[in-house]
Parts: C-alpha cells; sequence; structure tokens
DNA sequence: CGACTTTGACCGGCGC
DNA sequence: GCGCCGGTCAAAGTCG
C-alpha cells in the first residue's frame, strides 16, 4: 500500500505535464520509471548481478555468487534463504514476520516458475526487497532473496520466527542461512545441504569468481563466528535428536544414584 | 470503500 | 545497433 502509492504519486507528478490522464501514459516517454531512480540506484545494480547469476544458475543452486556489483552496490546485502513447502502451494509465500507488498510477478528464463518481487509493506522507507521463487531442481523448495536491511524492527516478534535481522533463517523444514555483513562483502553459510554441513555458499562482492581470501577472512571475524554459535546453538537445541543425546551424554557424567 | 493482488507494458543494461 | 531479459510500474481486478 503505502510503497504503491509513494511510486503511483511519483510517476503522477512525472506526468502532470501531459494534457489528459489516460488510463496509460500516450507516450512510453510519459515516464513509467520517473521517480525510480531514486529508490533505484541499488535494483539496478540488482538486475546486472541478477543476469549475471541467471546465466551461471540454470540448475538454481543455492551456491552461485550473489554478487552484486563492485563500487556503489556493494554495501547492498543480500541473503538467499531456502524453504521447504508442499508442492502443491502455488502461492509464493515465505513466512518471515515481515509484512511485504507483492509488486509484481515475472517468469524468468532459467526458471519455468514464476518469481514474485515484494517490498517491505511495513515501514514506506523500507528498502528491503524480497524475491521469492521456486527452485529449479526442486518445486517443493521456495527459495526467498531478500535484498537490503530492514530499517524497522520485526512487526510481529511473536511464534514462530527467529529475531534476527536475516528475516526468516530457520522456519522451514530446510534450516537454512545465515548472513552477516561485516564492512561490505556478505558470506553466506548455506546449512541446507548434507544435514546440516556448512558450506560457503555465496561471496559478496568479489563478481562471479568468489574470493576465497575473502570469504576466509570472514568466516575469521568474531561477529561472523558469534552470529555462527548463535545459529549452530538455535538448530541443535530445537533438534530432538540432539537434545536425546545430549541428555544422554549428561546423565553418563552423572554419578549413579 | 479501502487495501491488496494481478498482470501487461515499459525501461534500462548487457551481450552479441 | 538490436534484441533479450530482469526488474518495476500502475491500471484494473479482487477481496474483505
Amino acid at each position: 500500500m503505502i510503497a504503491h502509492l509513494y511510486g503511483r504519486d511519483v510517476a503522477r507528478l512525472g506526468v502532470e505535464g501531459s494534457a489528459s490522464p489516460p488510463p496509460r501514459p500516450a507516450s512510453p516517454l510519459a515516464g513509467k520509471k520517473r521517480g525510480r531512480d531514486s529508490m533505484e540506484a541499488a535494483n539496478s545494480c540488482d538486475a546486472h548481478s541478477n543476469r549475471q547469476k541467471s546465466g551461471a544458475t540454470a540448475d538454481g543452486d543455492y551456491d552461485e555468487s550473489l554478487a552484486t556489483d563492485e563500487g556503489s552496490c556493494r554495501r547492498i546485502k543480500v541473503t538467499r534463504v531456502c524453504r521447504r513447502i508442499d508442492p502443491s502451494d502455488t502461492s509464493l509465500v515465505v513466512k518471515d514476520g515481515y509484512q511485504w507488498r507483492k509488486y509484481g510477478q515475472k517468469v524468468t528464463r532459467d526458471n519455468p516458475s514464476p518469481r514474485a518481487y515484494f517490498r517491505c509493506a511495513f515501514a514506506p522507507s523500507c528498502p528491503v526487497k524480497k524475491k521469492v521463487q521456486r527452485s529449479a531442481e526442486d518445486s517443493s523448495v521456495l527459495v526467498a532473496t531478500y535484498e537490503g536491511e530492514h530499517n524497522h524492527p520485526s512487526p510481529s516478534r511473536v511464534g514462530e520466527l527467529p529475531p534476527t535481522p536475516p528475516p526468516a533463517a530457520h522456519n522451514g523444514s530446510l534450516p537454512c542461512s545465515i548472513s552477516i555483513k561485516s564492512s561490505g562483502p556478505t558470506i553466506t553459510l548455506d546449512l541446507t545441504n548434507n544435514g546440516g554441513i556448512a558450506q560457503a555458499a555465496e561471496a559478496e562482492g568479489t563478481a562471479a569468481a568468489p574470493d576465497l581470501k575473502v570469504m576466509c577472512r570472514e568466516v575469521a571475524s568474531p561477529e561472523f563466528r558469534s552470529a555462527l554459535v548463535a545459529q549452530m546453538a538455535s538448530e541443535l537445541t530445537s533438534d530432538p535428536k540432539f537434545t536425546d543425546a545430549l541428555a544422554a551424554a549428561i546423565l553418563r557424567k552423572l554419578p549413579d544414584y
């Protein structure tokens, strides 16, 4: 609503010179995208990175580089989250506690299923965008890509969600990704593969070829480690098998009564 | 009646 | 220079 009206109003201002208010701009230059530039500096970069990515990821794998362009776009945080859903569920909805407004849907070349585009509807100025698309490999997996960071708290801090900034980390049956930003590049660990074996998934800011040195430096950073520990602790403690095993181990160490 | 979703058209960038 | 493609806009439609 809010973001929607914002864009519409800007467009109106942009065509104020036109003689009549046609349902569609009479001339293509009437400027649908007028006024988008200001809020869109980041997006054009997304398009670039996405195109680069699409060329390389026809299989829709998660570990492909999500690099944004060097320079002006490097500070945009990109987080990818996978959720397993009911294959019969056609709604491209990933619940993460935030309110999203859908502003577009598109069928992309590398994936027959449509991609939905969402903006954060909770705060008009929130720059976060979300793209949701089914995995090309497994239609029961939704891949949500978050771009940017919320500049407001989560509207619903209750219940199922992880409270930490990358929205939606482990709500689905695929326990998911962790994303940390420190001074620019983002590294995401995708924990979805092989039962939790961490895998360096993406290194932002390193174009098509991930820079392993940068990745290693990020992984070694204290903030990354603490977040990783928190994430893993959360994952492990929520696993009944783990808690059982932990309880058994503790009991073994206790003296018998 | 307002809020939200759908959907066709448009734009800009990139590759050839 | 042209065409392709992803991303976005905004009118129309739908829902509560």
